[in-house]
DNA sequence: TCAATTGTTCGTAAGTAATCGAACTATTAA
DNA sequence: TTAATAGTTCGATTACTTACGAACAATTGA
């Protein structure tokens, strides 16, 4: 496997991180993670394939929002919350709490309480 | 001209307000308008094609980021802070404040103090 | 070694977005 | 009425996005 690229802190910019929270999956995807910390794709359970999946992943990694390391098979994703709370203060935050106080994803079972 | 439509403050979505301000062109106006109040379309400089300039006037309304009333030949683009900040508490806020923070819009000539 | 699991990459298709210029509408001013 | 100003809409182009399945690669377990 090729080497994943991560953006450096610098380097992450505004736009392209608003552009990455704009898509429901992947809002879904950073809100999981931030509720329950860093985990691998397959617990995402989203109604996609997972060539789409990773396809997300990817653009979540490359605009600076996840970080991703592989463990065995599994490609485990983080938030760069720092990396985010020091360039963009509040701007993930905001969001995701909006996020879970009414946005509530529609292609999930409500059933993790 | 026909009548512009305004999403309901109840029917904004996080997700096309993100993607509303994922852009730069969009993302400066939005400033431009937090920083020095309602204005309009003409009053933005910006190196694009006033075609071009209205269709992202069009997705900054359809999205609920801005109102637009005509006054005139004009259309006077306002944020629509209230209905943002009781829908997405902080969202706006804080995108706007690490936009002007360090992502000064590179097409502008910064002679404006 | 063989199979299962996890994810990536590739090829493709459909849809969407940004951009321009030209033509148009509406308003204001002369 | 005519001209100027401010925007919108249309048609076309180009590029990107999302999506899928198939094929591939890497790791783990039997």
């Amino acid at each position: 496997m090729k080497l994943l690229h991560h953006p450096d802190r610098k380097d992450i910019q505004l736009a392209s991180v608003l552009y990455a929270l704009s898509d429901p999956i992947r809002l879904y995807v950073v809100s999981e993670i931030r509720k329950h910390g860093e985990q691998a794709c397959n617990s995402f359970k989203v109604p996609i394939a997972k060539s789409t999946l990773s396809h997300h992943a990817r653009t979540l990694r490359e605009s600076g929002v996840v970080h991703t390391r592989a463990q065995g098979t599994q490609r485990i994703l983080s938030l760069r919350e720092e990396d985010l709370n020091v360039r963009f203060p509040g701007v993930l935050d905001s969001i995701i709490e909006a996020y879970e106080a009414g946005e509530a994803a529609a292609f999930v079972e409500k059933s993790e309480g």
